[in-house]
DNA sequence: ATCAACTTGGAACGCACGTTTCAAGTTGAT
DNA sequence: ATCAACTTGAAACGTGCGTTCCAAGTTGAT
């Protein structure tokens, strides 16, 4: 019986999306938001409820559409380390050139802004640095089956360590970091791993 | 001839330090600041010029006495491969650890951050990312002078890898990593640069 | 004691924020 | 054709922002 929505909200997630992954939560406000989607404040609010609400469900698409896909490609991988660095490589491009250049990566974002103070947006967070772990350490298990690893390299510990390389990537690329400087880091990163004991 | 200030400047400037190091430039209002600091409007104005000014001038306090000092004993130390196992454990202890548990590093804030939008914010950055690089390379030169390091090891590149790790770690600890996780990963991690090719 | 130089508290500035409200308009089932 | 259900645009809400202003107070050299 009642009218319809004249937008489709799945395409205004995704431009609000854009504008709180470039300027971040705090800096984005509601009349960027309005501007950026074409929707007015009465049908944002309709439609998401509040800024904050918009913003955790514009975080969860970003990692839904963005974050697992990566992951998941990482985890399926059969080559092992050469998964690894495509994963590097494919990061350091979409950091650094495209669209979304130097907009780093908006959950590294949250971490480091006032986004992190949100229970919500915390449990989140930690969720996604779970998952980053486990596909890289799934990873390294297939590099190990193959034997492309030092035999005592510790995998927990070798998976956290290229998650906080990947953090660091992705920061770095935020304050001007050059896709080649970042790719030769992280391509000699990945070539200790291979040295023999 | 005039009335002298009835507070220290330098005792301002770095309680409005310790509040743009918790809560970013943005969140930090100047209501905050002057009840952070004990002074009112005007005496902040007089003094420091406007917010980003005074946001300018911590950043910067913050790099000389926070930063610096540890990259000076990083480069400085002729133990080599310890040194820089020290500045990482060092780096850890403050970070998960004291009264300022949790904050991450005020640069790496910067850096996620709107403050990353000024060209003098950004300058900074990227000076102390050189210099930060710089400390980690002397202390890779003195370690390889002392044979502690594989032999075919690049030295900047490793340097730049490990200011990335220094930076997910600055980052990954404002979002609840432990003490001992963030240790464990940085100790393996050095571990690799010993490792004979 | 005087006075120029400076600081201080507090009020006020205009503006932008996130959110709410509501009349008018639109839809589709009956 | 009717009507309940819903959307939409625009105005308004109160609040807090960064900044400015000024009268009153304080200082130290003359």
């Amino acid at each position: 019986m009642p009218d319809v929505k004249h937008f489709d909200p799945q395409e205004a997630l995704e431009r609000a999306e854009r504008v709180f992954w470039q300027h971040g939560s705090a800096a984005a406000s509601v009349q960027v938001l309005t501007a950026a989607t074409g929707l007015n404040r009465s049908s944002l609010y309709a439609t998401f409820g509040s800024k904050q609400e918009l913003y955790l469900a514009a975080l969860r698409h970003y990692i839904g559409t963005t974050s697992h896909p990566a992951f998941r490609a990482l985890a399926e991988d059969e080559r092992g380390l050469p998964a690894v660095r495509d994963f590097f490589d494919g990061l350091i491009t979409l950091r650094c050139t495209g669209p979304y250049a130097g907009w780093g990566c908006m959950v590294v974002n949250a971490q480091a802004g006032t986004e992190n103070a949100d229970p919500q947006v915390r449990a989140v967070l930690a969720e996604h640095h779970t998952q980053l772990c486990a596909a890289f350490r799934t990873a390294l298990e297939t590099a190990r089956a193959q034997g492309q690893l030092s035999p005592d390299l510790p995998l927990a510990e070798t998976a956290e360590s290229l998650a906080l390389l990947a953090y660091g990537v992705n920061l770095h690329s935020r304050s001007g970091a050059t896709a080649d400087t970042l790719r030769r880091t992280t391509a000699h990163t990945l070539d200790t791993l291979t040295r023999k004991a």
